[in-house]
DNA sequence: GTATCCATGTAACCAGTTACATGATTGC
DNA sequence: GCAATCATGTAACTGGTTACATGGATAC
């Protein structure tokens, strides 16, 4: 079976929840699900393009004086069919990729300060991610009470913190090791 | 910048770790680091041959008789090289796709069971991984006791423990949370 | 007999990334 | 003046996946 197109999903999934333009779609994906999920303008515009010769979205060309026009995206009722056939499939199997895990691997000749240091920065990157879940927690909560489906929005957000909280234990675990290790390598000369 | 082909270093560090074939690469990527990495055919023999005309792996064919003939591969000293440099650099950021993630923020229209099903079945696939990486490890600790880098090898597998026990304790939460909402919306029936 | 393991490869495809192009408006 | 934001798109590229092809050996 040959992969399906997620982005296809996506984008019909989040006009679903809201109609907007392929910029405001680029904009939620970075403001508010970038820690689980991207997308890239050189694939968003295409695939709204031929979304929307398949019916499953519609175009209404936005025009307000001193701005650029805006083509603003509606789901279609066929596009929720589509939708929703995608959703309530289970889950498709994608192989993993970590590359720091690859690097830390594969790192026996390498200097340990070196392998710290991407431990380190690893450390920083989860943390500052904490510090931006907390935002877009704060923002949903303090937002619209009665918003369809907050729930599942905090269920999201919670996953990024468990996974992020994860990776700062381990990162500070791995660190300490490594250090210790090295303590006794300048011991035993 | 262009991305840069990751298949290349992680071939060349498995080979760095020790010589094999595009089998044994294989085997090593199912078997024991495929919680965080893995390579399919279709890359590996294409690359490898690659690799050998850039002068960074070569080449040894054996016969064993009532087998098929193996191509076994030995990293060079200018592959070494590569691989260090490639290692040294930081760890490039790669975007976030998580499928289950996406699917429950968009199921605002789907039954909740449908949504639970998935949390169940990402919940016994992360006590799986949590099996799986347990054999991994016990390989490891009863293996050659002064084998070069075991130590990544633990803490490499010791991300996977923390990140795995996290996605179940999620699960636990947003299953409990989502079943909690089930009977209150019963209730108000 | 039949499934699994051993072993190597190629061809077709495409999803997703990067780089490029354009240009107005707003805030500092 | 300069940077950032708003806004839409195209072209080139390629890494990675899937499917296909082949065939002997071994274990049940």
């Amino acid at each position: 079976m040959p992969r399906v197109n997620k982005t296809r999903y996506a984008l019909l999934g989040l006009l679903n929840l809201k109609p907007g333009s392929g910029y405001d779609i680029k904009k939620t994906c970075d403001k508010s699900i970038s820690f689980f999920w991207s997308e890239n303008y050189g694939q968003i515009y295409p695939v709204l393009k031929q979304l929307e010769e398949e019916g499953l979205v519609c175009k209404e060309t936005e025009y307000t004086e001193g701005r650029p026009a805006r083509n603003i995206y509606f789901i279609t009722e066929q596009g929720r069919e589509e939708l929703n056939d995608w959703l309530m499939q289970p889950v498709e199997a994608t192989p993993l990729r970590m590359e720091l895990l690859l690097k830390l691997l594969l790192s026996v000749d390498i200097p340990v300060e070196n392998t710290i240091e991407k431990l380190e920065i690893k450390r920083r990157e989860e943390n500052s991610k904490l510090e931006y879940l907390a935002e877009v927690e704060e923002r949903l909560r303090t937002g619209p009470r009665d918003r369809k489906g907050l729930h599942l929005w905090l269920a999201a957000i919670s996953s990024g913190q468990h996974l992020a909280s994860a990776s700062v234990r381990w990162c500070d675990e791995t660190i300490a090791m490594l250090r210790q290790r090295q303590a006794q390598q300048n011991e035993s000369e």
